[in-house]
DNA sequence: AATAATGCAACAAACGATTGCATTACACGA
DNA sequence: TCGTGTAATGCAATCGTTTGTTGCATTATT
């Protein structure tokens, strides 16, 4: 131990208790090996001087790490922030899910300007998995690291011929349903909010135009296509109403918080939200019952989703080889609608 | 190296270079006690195998850990979810900052059942310093973990005696700006909806009585003091309001996430905002400007916080004694008031 | 009373890096 | 050719654990 007397590793353990540092070990597991008389002084010793196992010399023996490490790769959307509320909400579940399973969480947000992004964390030894949120465009890096690395789980699409394992929601299908909902509340004229370059959005775009196709309204869709963080939403869909002719009555947008923003450009139109238009979003983050009026919204189960991530993750880690998830989506009507 | 070839440790790529590890140790840190021509003939043989050292090892050696530890105390608040947008906002400010020094963020959300929640990871050596977010009700166990470990700072407030270092913003007079604003614009009649029993929420409502005592008003104070989160505030807003002879025209919030439950239940009961009563927030979250109408709110600078909390950790972490920081807080005047 | 069986604890070798010090290799001048 | 100085590399200890093996006392067995 040091100056101060402090306890700093076992064997200044060892030497209080006038044993080997290898039987403190053992103790300190509560090991059958050591006497329970021994091993209960030492725990009381550890206990007075307050001291716990360095967890990394631990780890380092042990091969693991006792840590997930949850990336958020922010490839095109170089202006979005980790503040997003779907990355937060997805978070907070996954945080909530690993604790329950002893594993920490190392979190990083990445900028991914070099390839080796993922490998870096993977290689680094420090965690025993990793959670992607969102793919962003790098499927190429993720499907060549998967290739190596079995412990590993993103939150996204599940593309034909992707060699990773996914968890997400059949976006097409909630472009459908988001659509066919418009349709029965009487909407002949629609509006798509979001940007198609990220595949996720492209894939909702591609089931509210299948849903129009369906219904022989192929030709009554606008799209602003603008790239629509939460900042940049409001301003973009405000101009938009500003230049358009004939406002839709049916509005679907890309996310709930380009809902959001289009809720309040509306207002501040003087639309009247549902009774002129009808609005509907897109994931049911936990503010979406709290907007005005209320948003109806396709619900992904980001709680249910975190769980499967987390539960693949954790078999993957164990060995076996797990296939992708694709979860139902599902329409939450509320006021706007 | 194993079976496949692959290689896992500076030994195997040692072995493949033909060459003792500590010299390949060097040659990967690019220390110029290495030839030039072999060390980058070993940074090519690493390359090619894309190896990478294994951190862990490293940081046991070098008696760093390259992460800083992120803990929400949830105490009293058993109910109160990490996604929570506070934590959340606050914990993207955090990584952002982090990151950008080099450092991971090692996430726990932490429900204080027993007293040791704090030293465990303080103690675990898998991190190098520790921001919490919040001080829950745990004021004792952090001052005693702060009386011997420098590396930690906390976001919340800076009670007098207090003996760990922490960053939060001036709750009291953020209270006294609100009310202020709120009689300026007319208000005679107030309420505040939050519960006192966090101290943060005290100050605030100390503040809220102060500047009403200043102008005489002393009396004209209503509140609301149930626990209020995200998804009880709405429902006791509600009956709140129905119970209630004469609705108060100016509404304090405890935090933008009750403003923003309150907003929605004023809607409801078919009062204008801010044609009959005035609310103002508290926080200024993300969301804050997308409500309807968008938010007044007592700003308090997360980015700024967090920007603080991060320096100042690394400035412990050097060795620095610091002092606690106490920002002012700004009144942002949207349309709710 | 001699031997086998058992229980405890110590020893020492990992885990995968870093780093001070010792050693080798090489070039150069005498 | 030898000595000397310097540049480049190797050696081995170290970080703080875990854990297989070994050794030493007891105790049980006949």
């Amino acid at each position: 131990m040091d100056d101060q007397g402090r306890v700093r590793n076992i064997t200044d353990l060892a030497r209080l208790a006038g044993v080997s540092p290898g039987t403190v070990s053992r103790a300190l597991a509560d090991s059958s090996l050591i006497a329970k008389k021994t091993r209960e002084r030492i725990q009381e010793i550890a206990r007075e001087h307050d001291f716990r196992p360095n967890v990394m010399a631990r780890n380092l023996r042990i091969k693991r790490a006792g840590a997930i490490g949850v990336l958020i790769p922010l490839g095109h959307e170089t202006g979005q922030h980790i503040s997003d509320p779907f990355f937060m909400t997805m978070l907070g579940h996954l945080a909530d899910a690993l604790t329950e399973r002893g594993h920490d969480l190392l979190l990083s947000r990445v900028i991914p300007k070099d390839p080796h992004w993922l490998s870096r964390v993977v290689d680094s030894g420090r965690v025993d998995g990793v959670i992607l949120i969102g793919q962003s465009d790098q499927l190429e890096v993720i499907d060549k690291v998967a290739e190596r690395y079995l412990p590993m789980v993103a939150w996204g699409a599940n593309l034909p011929g992707q060699v990773h394992c996914s968890v997400g929601s059949n976006n097409r299908k909630g472009g459908e349903i988001a659509t066919r909902h418009l349709i029965d509340r009487g909407c002949r004229n629609f509006a798509f909010f979001g940007d198609p370059i990220a595949p996720e959005i492209a894939e909702r775009l591609e089931g509210v135009r299948s849903a129009l196709a369906q219904n022989g309204m192929s030709d009554a869709l606008n799209i602003l296509p603008a790239h629509l963080t939460a900042e940049t939403a409001h301003p973009a869909i405000s101009q938009w109403l500003d230049d358009t002719k004939t406002i839709p009555n049916g509005i679907i947008a890309a996310s709930d918080v380009i809902a959001m923003s289009a809720l309040r450009a509306l207002s501040e139109h003087g639309v009247s939200v549902p009774g002129e238009v009808h609005v509907v979003g897109y994931d049911d983050l936990p503010f979406a019952n709290q907007t005005v009026p209320p948003l109806s919204t396709i619900r992904q189960d980001l709680a249910g989703g975190a769980a499967h991530l987390v539960d693949i993750l954790f078999r993957r880690i164990a060995g076996e080889k797990t296939d992708s998830v694709v979860l139902e989506p599902e329409l939450v009507i509320r006021q706007s609608s």
